[in-house]
DNA sequence: GCAATAACTAACAAAATTGTTAGTAGGTAA
DNA sequence: TTACCTACTAACAATTTTGTTAGTTATTGC
C-alpha cells in the first residue's frame, strides 16, 4: 500500500500534474508490463500462455501485473463462455491497442542505439 | 548496488534479451527521468534550472538521475568554458534527441486517455 | 477418490528505488 | 572573513516494487 504522505508519493503526484508524460511512463514501468502488453497484442491472451511466454514469471507476479494493467484500463478480462475449466481472455482496450505502436517505436529506438554503439551528440 | 544473483536481476536480464523494448522502457523508468529529458530538450540544460523546474527534487536525487541518464548515453555533460563559478551544461545525445518524439507521443497518448474517460474495447 | 488444469489470492520476505542528511570544491560579493 | 553560489558525493533511512510460499475454487480425466 502506498503511503499518501510520503515524499515519494507526493513527488509522483506532482509529476503527474506537470505533464501526462509522467503518468503515461508510470503505466508502462514495471518489470513485466510492456512485454505483457506486447505479448497480448501478438495473441498470447490467456493466463497460461503468458506464463509460458514469460518463462521466469510466477503466477502470483503475473496476476499482479495483469491486475495493475487492468486498473490502468490497458486491458480487460473476459470469461470465455462455456469454457471448461473456466477460461479467461485478456483483451486490450483501445487505450492498450494505441499503446502498442508506441512500444514498437521504443523497441526500434532501443535497437538503433543498442549497447556498445558510440555516443554521438 | 544490484545483486547479480537475485531473481529480480535475472528476470530483468531475461527480459532485456527477449526484446529491446524492455531495456528501452527501463531507461525511461525512474521517478524524474522522462521529465528531465523533456526539460532539457526545452532548454533547461543547467543543473540549477532543472532544480527550479522540478520544484520538489533534491540536489542529490537530481544528480543521481542525471548520472543514470548519462550512463545510458541519453545525455552528456559539458563544462561551459570560462564560466565562473564553473558551469555545466547537459546536452542530449542523438539517442536522447530521438527519444523526445517518442516521449511526446506517450504524452499525447496519456492526454487522449486521461483518467475518468470511459473504457472502450 | 485422486491428481491435474486454469486462474487466481494473502501474507510475507527480499531487493531495488527514492529521499534525507551532511558534507565537498573552487570561486564571488559584502 | 563570512556567507553564498554551482555542482556535486557518500552514507544512510524510508518507501516501494518484486519475488516466494502456501493456499483457494471449480471442473475433468483416470
Amino acid at each position: 500500500m502506498r503511503k499518501e504522505q510520503s515524499s515519494n508519493f507526493i513527488n509522483e503526484q506532482f509529476l503527474f500534474q506537470v505533464c501526462e508524460l509522467n503518468s503515461a511512463v508510470s503505466v508502462i514501468s514495471g518489470r513485466w508490463k510492456s512485454q505483457i502488453v506486447y505479448s497480448i497484442s501478438q495473441g498470447n491472451n490467456r493466463f497460461h500462455l503468458l506464463l509460458q511466454e514469460l518463462t521466469n514469471i510466477s503466477e502470483t507476479v503475473l496476476a499482479r501485473q495483469l491486475k495493475e494493467l487492468e486498473t490502468h484500463a490497458i486491458l480487460v478480462k473476459q470469461e470465455i463462455p462455456d469454457s471448461v475449466p473456466v477460461g479467461v481472455e485478456y483483451i486490450l482496450t483501445n487505450k492498450g491497442k494505441d499503446l502498442v505502436p508506441i512500444l514498437e517505436s521504443l523497441c526500434d529506438w532501443g535497437k538503433t542505439y543498442a549497447e556498445g554503439k558510440e555516443i554521438s551528440i
